[in-house]
DNA sequence: TTCAGGAATTAGAATAATTCCAATTTAGCT
DNA sequence: AGCTAAATTGGAATTATTCTAATTCCTGAA
């Protein structure tokens, strides 16, 4: 086995594929793996080079095809900063990014219960929100830099 | 006089720029008039035709440059919604942003400032936000469809 | 007013992320 | 095992944006 989920993640990752009948094949599961393996929300190319190491034949396309079916699943989260490459976040609870200008790192940012719905409520009459998207940059942790 | 901004926007547009030591040649006035003129998210594509309606010699490059001058300048905001093309707007006061997956249009929609003073205090400890974006996606209004 | 030098603009080439395509392989049924 | 639809593959194509080098335009000092 090239790559091993957790049991736990591996039923996740099963049964939200299956749901919407699709199969969960190793390349999937891969990519899932390596989004889960390594928290830092990575670009499609991060991914792409972590999958390799496991699974050599993958190829680019591969990769976006996974990536899209896995947050089609609502397995993992886009992150679009700006015009930089889109990043993967397998943190599923609503929160926030953060992004340090200066070291390109992003953070999760937790959103408490009554400003999320404070932010829901901004929605206008005979607007349906699906989605939100909360995203803060600037300078983070000195530490970093 | 191919595009003529009001006074108001005139003086504006004048002090922002010559603040930073930059000039307010014609094509920015046209890019910035052109914005201003139709407060409807436009792309830089879309921007591009309009000012060659005013300015037909001008280039691609060129609207680019103006646009990034011009957001510099604090005269005008990005909107980036998901990978789509960055669109621009002249709505300076903080607002979020909704698109309608069916439309493709984007609403501006206001903060209050309580809501605005709770989302700003999400960010956490040791953390210093420069830009905050906020946007929403789904079904718009049932008229626009 | 002229002229030098920097700023801005231009056309087109280059880049980077992502998507598309047609051919091949694979997984899950019977 | 064999069939069929789904998934993967490599490479080409696309798209928004940025870069580059050459030209043009302003502005302010002489």
């Amino acid at each position: 086995m090239s790559y091993s989920l957790t049991s736990f993640s591996k039923d996740t990752f099963n049964s939200a594929l299956r749901e919407k009948g699709l199969r969960p094949t190793k390349q999937r599961a891969c990519v899932y793996g390596v989004i889960l393996g390594k928290r830092d929300h990575p670009t499609a190319d991060d991914i792409y080079d972590r999958v390799k190491r496991h699974l050599p034949g993958t190829s680019f396309a591969t990769v976006y095809n996974c990536l899209e079916t896995l947050v089609g699943c609502g397995l993992v989260r886009q992150v679009n900063m700006d015009r930089s490459p889109t990043r993967y976040c397998p943190n599923l609870t609503p929160h926030a990014h953060f992004r340090c200008t200066q070291s390109g790192k992003i953070y999760d940012v937790e959103i408490d219960n009554n400003t999320l719905s404070l932010i829901q409520a901004l929605v206008p009459e005979g607007f349906e929100a699906e989605n939100l998207d909360l995203s803060f940059s600037g300078t983070g942790k000195p530490s970093d830099n």
